[in-house]
DNA sequence: GAAACGCGTTCCAACGTTGTAAAGTCGCAA
DNA sequence: TTGCGACTTTACAACGTTGGAACGCGTTTC
């Protein structure tokens, strides 16, 4: 069948032992033993066989990335930036959809495919901080990513979301704009990615002193376009007055933005609008969009850290640590003067 | 470490053995024996060790999806249409971008990772007809996506590329459009998407007695949004009229549209408009987008099916399959009357 | 001159599972 | 009573790799 070591190292004249320090780049080999098996390897084309190796070392080399959706377009180029961070450190992703439910999100943990992975970036959306203690007793190694739980037993990487959104209030403020919603509020939600960003938003109207106002203060429950539509449908026919969007995502900005432009609203010359995510699309639709970068480069590679550094020592326990990846304000039409 | 079936074994008061076939449904156990074995699975949370089955019975479960770009939002529909069929086989999907590069396209096979899947479904890009015999020596089972190799040494699922076509410009047709653009052409291209969408669209204006004009074909490499946006502001400068746009997929259609609104046309009153791949966001632009829906859920699935046969049956030459899943026209605002 | 050390290679024994073959047990027909 | 086939369970040997220990060998150290 398929090429093993045995035929390498019969090749090469040596023992089979040899061949695997030659494959994993042991240190003590005279160079030429090591040409000679290398050419032995290159001529038959070998392959180390995974399944092989992953039982022996108890490693398989495979994370799992956990999302919600790959369809949405931040999940996408997140899962993107998670493989470039992994293919670095010669580790192969799984991606697994939670689809925002919060069986699916346990249940996943639980799945057989959960058997094959070294560990896990959990990218959680509908448990919570309650739910922390839910992730104590798995084995696997895991790194936290999202907004929802901040005190788990195990590693987080997110961004810095009500910072974020500062930054987007006070940028629209400094144009000049006085009554801006705050588009894709969840009520109640202290934590969590809308519960932070409202903060910020707050934070800013405080720190500029302009009055915080409940009828600005939009909720939508799913991040979607369509949400954002709906939403802005909705505050266009209560009559409310405003002259700024912060969108607590690219989407609901994108959704909000076109049904602006149907109501014959000119954008940015009577509101200004700015999103979340810096998703590729933002800098094509008309007119581009403004947009809290978050960090996602920073946020898979920092998370492929920390998670390889579990995985490399096993029944180390290590504390858990939290990183907040640096954003940057990127400002397009949809916020230019 | 972890539980092994020695463990249940020990418990059940049974040999390994009869614990691994009632992991596998072995047909000949007595049903107290599985009650008992199954009882002490369920007490000790026992999991099967994937590696060592994966060593021993020489299939790992796993495939690979290669796709040029995860952040394309047709490969993002696309792969989880095949992460959705292939959960149904209890198969687990690895992703892998080759980027549209040639060498990636061709060096992805030979990765190390190819040696951990049982099968690979390969969507590509860059390597054309010609290429075919590289093909043909690769040991694992192969489902051939897209439209650049049809006559390979394996399975191909697509979908109908030039029928969709036909489909669409008869579409701006029937609506009185008789200057339409064929948005995203490749000179020279006779296979591929590019060339069978340029067929599809030349025989829909024969059969419908409008001349073929040369003028109205726009090439565009790259089918992004910016390309079809950059063509757009060419053709509004050569001052080439035109009443309607069968672009060759939603991103240039929508980055079309965006130039012709900055120019102050109205869509579909000036110009109608249909794009390819029906996806997602083509719902939520503004006007929406009327799209062929080249049918994602039928390719992954039959693609999953092609290539889970060839697994089953290793060793047994399966004559190369050919598979067009069936299409549909979506009529949005883009092309309304 | 013997002991200690560093290097380079090899031997052996797992890792946890499943395929094969064979050993039992039982009931029923010859 | 024996034989046979249908069940039910088990023993054993791999699958291809790597960790650990050990074995040479040459060089240095005391």
């Amino acid at each position: 069948m398929a090429i093993t070591m045995h035929d390498v190292a019969r090749v090469a004249g040596v023992s089979i032992k040899t061949v695997s320090n030659v494959v994993n780049d042991y240190q003590y080999i005279r160079p030429e033993t090591r040409q000679r098996v290398q050419t032995a390897i290159d001529e038959l084309g070998y392959r180390p066989n995974l399944s092989a190796r992953g039982l022996r070392s108890g490693r398989t080399g495979v994370i799992s990335l956990i999302i919600p959706d790959l369809r949405n377009a931040y999940f996408a180029e997140l899962a993107v930036a998670v493989m470039r961070a992994a293919e670095a450190k010669k580790l192969a992703v799984i991606i697994e959809q939670s689809g925002d439910s919060r069986e699916t999100e346990l249940e996943l943990l639980r799945g057989p495919r959960m058997q094959m992975v070294d560990g896990i970036l959990y990218s959680v959306l509908a448990l919570g901080e309650d739910d922390a203690h839910l992730l104590e007793d798995i084995p696997t190694p895991m790194v936290l990513l999202g907004e929802r739980i901040f005190h788990g037993p195990t590693d987080h990487v997110t961004m810095q979301n009500s910072e974020g959104a500062r930054a987007a209030t006070a940028h629209l403020l400094s144009l000049g704009r006085r009554r801006i919603l705050a588009l894709g509020a969840h009520r109640g939600e202290v934590i969590g990615s809308a519960g932070l960003r409202l903060d910020g938003y707050a934070e800013a109207l405080a720190a500029a002193g302009v009055p915080f106002r409940d009828e600005l203060v939009v909720e939508v429950g799913g991040w979607f376009r369509s949400g954002g539509a709906e939403a802005m449908r909705g505050m266009l026919r209560s009559g409310i007055h405003f002259d700024g969007v912060v969108a607590f995502n690219d989407s609901l900005a994108l959704g909000a933005m076109r049904v602006m432009q149907e109501a014959g609203l000119q954008i940015p010359r009577d509101v200004s609008v700015i999103g979340f995510d810096d998703i590729d699309e933002t800098q094509y639709t008309l007119p581009t969009l403004s947009t809290i970068n978050p960090g996602k480069d920073e946020i898979a590679e920092v998370a492929v850290r920390f998670l390889l550094e579990r995985i490399s020592n096993p029944g180390v326990a290590i504390a858990p640590r939290e990183h907040l990846a640096s954003f940057s304000l990127v400002q397009r039409e949809s916020s230019s003067l």
